[in-house]
DNA sequence: GACTAAAAAGCACGGTCGTGCTAATTTCCA
DNA sequence: TGGAAATTAGCACGACCGTGCTTTTTAGTC
């Protein structure tokens, strides 16, 4: 009993690492078993069905982006130095994981025309993610970090791409320069929008080449 | 012999269909025969290979995307305004195609840690067209319709960044106002690149929610 | 219309998949 | 330490995969 839950998460570690390298339909009892030197019905006894461990992977998976992400940036004062930091740790979080990918970008390709119980978990756990930086934008607004009339959503729409870009020419094309990219789009992005009272704090950068190779 | 390309060329058609919906790695030799209503190994004697069918159906995809987003810019003038009818081409094809999906897309997640051949001819495609996008940019700023230290590579960064996005919203969550945003987001764009010698071109919009609504 | 070459089908093979069932093993507690 | 309970392994099943091989059917030519 104790046992088992020790193992449960060994395997649910090494059914994350699988995941994150090639994606959740790749993810399989199989190779789990042979990774943790199993057999087979051994990995699978802990799990209900295939499903459900994709779906206790899923949910592992957007913890530990809470923990590393979102839960960091509290510590940062309401307004644009939160939104800023939850940017900062997003990304960041791709420069390190850059040899693994984005659980739900690899699952939202996977899963968008694909209904069931997977792509309602992944999407709802993005929507939240997405909830998240909205209340922050809405919050720089409120504390007149930026102007009152920023359409929020679009600002939070451009953000969100310049991170799947950032995924795609890191991991597919192989850019690392991509990083400096969103640096730069997102300082500009936020320049558009800012108010004149917030001009004395200086963004400061979200990440740099350098330091992705150090993470290396 | 005659009859030999004509099947050939309906074997493509129903793989690039199902690889549009499925993936690149959910197109089955097995699927293909059941829907063309033939036995698997009349399917699998046109292409030697799995990999070989795959390799056609990019290079397929691309000769329609060629066709369909890139030619038809040719006939507007160099600069600015031929760079924005690749672009609204580009995010009218995904309108379009927004319930099979782009390839270019789904194939950079499935093949972004899979190097082989499939992953090289994706990546030679993908470069093609970013490199006609950085070539019209260059031609915008080289006829003054951007200002000269436009930083085109960005741009064209966060130009594909806003189609990803718009691929991401429509298909995973199903936001029919991603159009709008892209819109927005590249007027925007363009406009803090803008020399006040172009202003007297207005941007046209990309498209629009109701025309995809009037598309599907 | 017969002959030939191309096209398609039939069939089998080895592999991997998820998953149920039963047996063996290990862990934990009295 | 013995016995109950939890955990793991073993095995088989049907399904689907890509692919080689042989046979049958079809299409194009004289």
């Amino acid at each position: 009993m104790r046992k088992g839950e020790q193992t449960r998460a060994a395997i649910l570690e090494a059914a994350l690492d699988l995941a994150s390298r090639d994606g959740l339909e790749g993810l399989t009892i199989g190779l789990i078993a042979e990774r943790m030197q199993m057999s087979k019905s051994g990995v699978f006894a802990h799990f209900g069905s295939r499903e459900d461990l994709q779906i206790a992977v899923i949910q592992e998976y957007h913890r530990r982006f809470e923990e590393e992400v979102f839960l960091p940036s509290l510590k940062e004062p309401h307004g644009l130095p939160r939104l800023s930091a939850m940017y900062a740790g997003w990304v960041k979080r791709h420069t390190r994981e850059i040899d693994s990918g984005c659980m739900y970008i690899s699952g939202a390709v996977e899963y968008d025309d694909r209904p069931g119980p997977i792509r309602d978990e992944l999407l709802s756990m993005v929507m939240a993610w997405q909830k998240a930086l909205l209340r922050a934008a809405r919050q720089a607004v409120k504390h007149g970090h930026l102007v009152p009339d920023t359409d929020v959503e679009q600002l939070v729409f451009e953000m969100r791409a310049m991170v799947l870009a950032l995924h795609h020419d890191a991991r597919f094309i192989g850019d690392r320069h991509a990083v400096d990219r969103i640096d730069r789009g997102y300082l500009r992005l936020i320049d558009s929008y800012r108010t004149p009272s917030s001009e004395g704090t200086p963004q400061r950068r979200l990440a740099t080449a350098d330091a992705i190779e150090a993470a290396r």
